[in-house]
DNA sequence: CGTTATATGGAGAACGTTCTACAACTCGTC
DNA sequence: GACGAGTTGTAGAACGTTCTCCATATAACG
């Protein structure tokens, strides 16, 4: 089939809409018409160009697509590379996209408001389609401001008052409640908690959640009106010091709730180090069920809150936005126990999960 | 009847370099070349320029960036996001790119060949200035292929034959040398490798330079010519089934040298779990010094290779790539050894049997 | 037949940058 | 006062899409 040739001459080798179009011998907005399935297409023309994407090996550039139209693809911002936590939460926003056609890219903002701020900017000049951002530090504001630019689904972000964009979290306050009533369960009174050493207490923050429920929890079991919440810093030399600081306390409680598995895993080998038995003179329970506390040389019960799901579920919460939803969407879900050693000696060693 | 995507952008009055150049009483031509630091601008035009963008916070488009020049923007490809290894090389990579103006984008390929294609045209088509490909499964020949069209470098991936990319490794030959001879040195003599059960071996693979150095040290510890290598499969419930085999094989091996931390820590779990004392019965030795294996609950020998520095060495030489320069290189780095409890009882007296 | 509605395809203006080519202006220098 | 040589700024053509009109062909109807 003879092609009609425009004499224009074809400096670059990318293959672009235009080589799609006058190969299919249609006009470059017919060719855009199909990519985007968009309305008056008859089924002779679309044959016409799906071949001739197909035989070119077409590839629409993201960044022409970006400037004008949508980019299909969403970022996802996460506050620390290196939290086991985090993977999780990557591994369920891949399994919603990967049927899709949207594709995800991540940023690590290593808990850091500056760089965290410049990501989002770029991933907005990136002209990307939505972002699902993890736990940011970003106060609720600003993160309204930039909802205003893009659809941003925020995972681990209470602040169930937003309506310029979503949340997705686990109940986090009642998870320290299950953690509470888990050790009290087992029969300990002397509870403390430790949590994190934030500059600034940012109360949308999951740690803050969890004392709250650590502290509702407490007071309903009739334990003090102000239990006790230690601080560990998040900086290497310091943690350890003040964890150590805590096992060799006089006072020591006969069991802890660490705010995430993370300290509560340290805390476990400082123990054993230190010669604290565990749970015989100190029962642990952290947070987030990470695949080490899994581990049966750790063995440490644990709070579980599916980061796997919680991907998921902000996945096709952003989707929903970007496909049109306004009005703001705020979702739970309920965390569950992993009962393990760590808590109470349960003969078999085997992981007993409870609702 | 077709379904046709409607989206409703919301009109937003951005700043472009068309806004700075009219504030500023310029063309958009002096501002585009005060931005990327041009040749021909007077210190009184650069003054009025800079005074406008910072007025106005005016901040490029990365999508009309990349449709003309560069975009700033470096792509890394992680093969997995669950080795807690590859955090560590991103970490690093983050810290060369901070005081750049480049930033980072990060995808996860999942192990997966089709992902990891559609994720690295992606990232062309975002017209990133390079890529950093973490292990990457695709063969040398079409990653020569992509190299054309972007700079390249590789890491963890032996191909120094390679010359339209880069590579930067740790010597995994040497590693595995290293930790043959740090069993011998504690005296054991009946040593195997647990390696990666992979579906087709993919000779520049870590874990095959790991057989290939393992083997050479054993044959050169006069340990016959084809020392034992067991595989064990990647999915989980196999994975698990495959090392309580091992465990509990009459003919179990004195030491185990494993390819990775990954499967090392797990043995260390099981074979707690089954009763085997570790090292008394069996010595463990494993590959990435991980965070987890320095914890005094697991405490495993392992090769350190840093990731850290292999993702700064990798940034710099991607960097220098896309400012120029065509030669090929690949960087060696050699790995050490963290010895601890898990190779030889070396007096610091913890206990690996927990309670 | 003429008129109108509908279905299909195309022209061409954005989008926000980069960067080449060139204009204008200042200094010397002969 | 003509002529380079150098310096500083600008105009305007890309880049590869999307998407709003608009043109044309066909069908429907009086």
């Amino acid at each position: 089939m003879p092609i009609e040739d425009k004499q224009k001459p074809q400096r670059n080798d990318r293959v672009t809409i235009r080589t799609v179009a006058t190969h299919a011998g249609v006009s470059v907005a017919a060719v855009s018409k199909v990519m985007r399935n968009a309305y008056g297409v008859s089924d002779a023309l679309r044959a016409k160009v799906t071949d001739a994407i197909e035989a070119l090996a077409y590839r629409p550039s993201r960044a022409a697509r970006g400037l004008r139209g949508r980019s299909f693809t969403i970022g996802v911002l996460l506050i620390d590379i290196r939290n086991p936590f985090l993977p999780e939460v990557i591994a369920g926003v891949n399994e919603v996209l990967g049927p899709s056609h949207y594709q995800a890219m991540i940023g690590v903002s290593d808990a850091r408001v500056q760089l965290e701020t410049s990501l989002i900017e770029s991933m907005i000049d990136y002209k990307m389609d939505g972002l699902i951002l993890v736990a940011p530090r970003l106060p609720s504001e600003i993160l309204a401001k930039f909802a205003v630019q893009i659809p941003i689904v925020a995972v681990g972000y209470h602040d169930a008052s937003a309506t310029a964009f979503d949340t997705v979290n686990a109940d986090d306050q009642r998870g320290a409640e299950i953690a509470v009533e888990a050790l009290l369960a087992c029969g300990y009174r002397d509870i403390e908690m430790l949590s994190l050493g934030e500059r600034q207490g940012h109360a949308v923050s999951v740690v803050r959640q969890r004392e709250i429920g650590f502290r509702r929890a407490m007071q309903r079991g009739g334990l003090g009106s102000s239990p006790a919440i230690g601080k560990i810093p998040i900086a290497s030399p310091k943690r350890e010091e003040a964890m150590r600081k805590f096992l060799s306390r006089k006072d020591r409680p006969r069991a802890v709730f660490c705010w995430s598995d993370l300290d509560a895993i340290t805390l476990l080998s400082l123990a054993m180090e230190m010669g604290v038995r565990v749970p015989e003179d100190l029962a642990v329970i952290g947070y987030d069920n990470s695949p080490t506390a899994a581990l049966g040389l750790v063995n440490l019960a644990s709070i579980d809150q599916s980061g796997r799901e919680l991907g998921q579920v902000a996945t096709r919460a952003l989707i929903s936005r970007i496909e049109g939803r306004t009005a703001s969407e705020h979702i739970f879900q309920i965390p569950s126990l992993v009962s393990r050693n760590s808590l109470t000696r349960s003969g078999s060693g085997t992981d007993m999960k409870q609702g």
